[in-house]
DNA sequence: CTGAAAGCGCTAACAC
DNA sequence: GTGTTAGCGCTTTCAG
């Protein structure tokens, strides 16, 4: 038995708070965690005692009795926390802190080493976490699926392999978005639209380049205006200048990101050509390159907090039991600037 | 006394290891713990019983019985989380978290509101945290400052106040930066080089301009050519304008930050003037500005992931109660591109 | 050097 | 409705 001694504690106990308001550990600890069966009278006089003490819970003790942690574990595979030149894995952060915020869980972020993988896995296993939230931007690694038998997980952007059953993830509509993007120039009458296309080994290379095909297909126009890049700008400049060399006439170009986009600007002003003019150009992303390019870049805005956000509300509610499709998808939005 | 059950349990516990072994509770303790009063063959059953059980410790009821969490809080402001299009911030995250990955302590991050202050204070004074590390990019805000006293604390950024003593805090020598960039500039021979500083409510604005003028002192040169912006790009292009409408032959410009220097580009640019020919141009950040400028920035790279894994070094060696100094600084270097 | 026993602060049956 | 009573899994004196 605790011997009383709160006096000069610096952290106020349960104990402490039943002592003020004359009732039983079990009866603050009922009001702590709103319990309907609690007189008013009682929670108010209860409320008031920790309300007096400005007591918190201890999590540890909470945790260790509920065999719960209240704690969500964010993935980041080393390789994709190095692309720290990318925004759009901080703005998934920023999305995942901001709904969290208002639940009771805590966000705990592993960087996943790629060389010990398992030590992030036993981490996982040994339920040091409720759920977890896996991102590897661009990549659709799913290489954590297998743990979710042991842990609700939900990961950001869909899997490479689409037959994967049983995994939860949130994507943006990336086949949606590209078509749009196509339309776009092709409402502006462009009819010679070449497309950058990103890996294929990645899910939103393979489906920027699905969402090009399709509109270019709604509209007989001719499809063979492809070229491949590796997202990153240099390519996109390579890229542009083999779709140049091809002789054939371009007016317009989408290109799968909007680093690729910026290269190839590079590409199209050192050709003598002019943007908007004589191509027009659309990327993906609305990253820094988008606004910094000149003229601005036309480009679709990924939803990045967004999709934090709802990865996050989608790890909750699987966690709490609720209902929650495997897949959701975001849309994306089209930002017209000035290259169109 | 618990019932031996161990069969079907998910996650072993001590005690099977216990048993297992052959052992105690308390000697396989010792052996997770290292301690050295175990004999080296009992340490060896133990090990092999551990690893054959894929043992790992219930975090939540070490935290409860030592009353340390080996947690460790990374607080963002939620206006420098907004600023999502700031890699800084994504760097030093990466930073803490490669560094703490080789440490027993995991990652918590919490997004400060601005608007209720409070749940961030008590959360971190309430125990749920054995120390914190907090980042407001740029504005040196201290004030979580006071909780120093209940909490080991490590800033990123030295504070606005120089005079507020016992804080500890790491950062990047700023005015040696700037010195040097400026230098780099006097040793081509440029010799009007003009300055847009930044906010000078900002550590980072106010070090800088120091920066500059240091090195323009020691070589006697004139020191008017100054304006300030806001670190946005559409400040630095306003001040370059005004610069050049002061009608004085300026041959070189250094730019608090690359934003702002990108932003100079375009009033340089439709001066029709050319850059580095007619003015040579150097940023601050190395962000994704200065890769994307044409010609490329020259620019001082910020140890951003550094700076992060040294505030967690830090703040580790403080709670293991190790003499560390209040300040750290950390150097940057100038790297140089095509703009000088 | 090792084991026994007493908690760390909280929750969750189970009685009253 | 509220109190009593066991633990949750681990560390830590204190004996031996």
């Amino acid at each position: 038995m605790t011997t009383e001694q709160q006096a000069n504690r610096p952290v106020p106990t349960l104990e402490d708070v039943a002592a003020l308001a004359g009732v039983s550990r079990a009866t603050v600890s009922r009001v702590v965690n709103g319990s309907p069966k609690v007189t008013p009278e009682v929670v108010e006089t209860v409320t008031a005692a920790i309300a007096q003490l400005n007591y918190v819970p201890n999590r540890a003790a909470r945790s260790l009795a509920t065999r719960r942690t209240q704690v969500i574990a964010l993935v980041v595979p080393e390789s994709t926390a190095r692309v720290f030149a990318d925004p759009f894995f901080a703005s998934i952060v920023q999305g995942v802190a901001l709904y969290l915020a208002d639940t009771d869980y805590t966000l705990n972020m592993l960087i996943a080493s790629e060389t010990h993988p398992d030590k992030t896995r036993r981490y996982l296993m040994s339920g040091n976490a409720d759920g977890a939230l896996v991102v590897s931007h661009h990549s659709g690694d799913h290489s954590y699926a297998h743990l979710g038998h042991s842990l609700p997980i939900v990961f950001g952007g869909r899997p490479l392999n689409k037959s994967k059953p049983g995994s939860y993830f949130v994507d943006v509509d990336n086949v949606a978005a590209a078509e749009r993007a196509t339309l776009h120039l092709i409402h502006q009458g462009r009819r010679s639209i070449a497309t950058i296309a990103g890996p294929q080994d990645m899910p939103p290379g393979v489906d920027r380049l699905a969402g090009w095909r399709k509109a270019m297909a709604a509209h007989g126009l001719d499809q063979s205006l492809v070229e491949f890049g590796d997202f990153a700008p240099q390519s996109g400049t390579e890229a542009m200048r083999r779709l140049l060399e091809r002789g054939v006439p371009i007016d317009a170009l989408f290109a799968a990101n909007d680093q690729m986009a910026g290269g190839a600007y590079s590409a199209i002003l050192e050709a003598g050509l002019s943007i908007p003019d004589d191509i027009a150009v659309v990327g993906f992303d609305d990253d820094y390159y988008a606004m910094t390019t000149a003229p601005p870049l036309t480009t679709v805005h990924q939803p990045s907090v967004r999709l934090g956000a709802t990865m996050a509300e989608v790890l909750v509610k699987r966690i709490a039991g609720e209902p929650v499709d495997h897949v959701t998808i975001l849309p994306a939005e089209l930002v017209i600037r000035q290259s169109t």
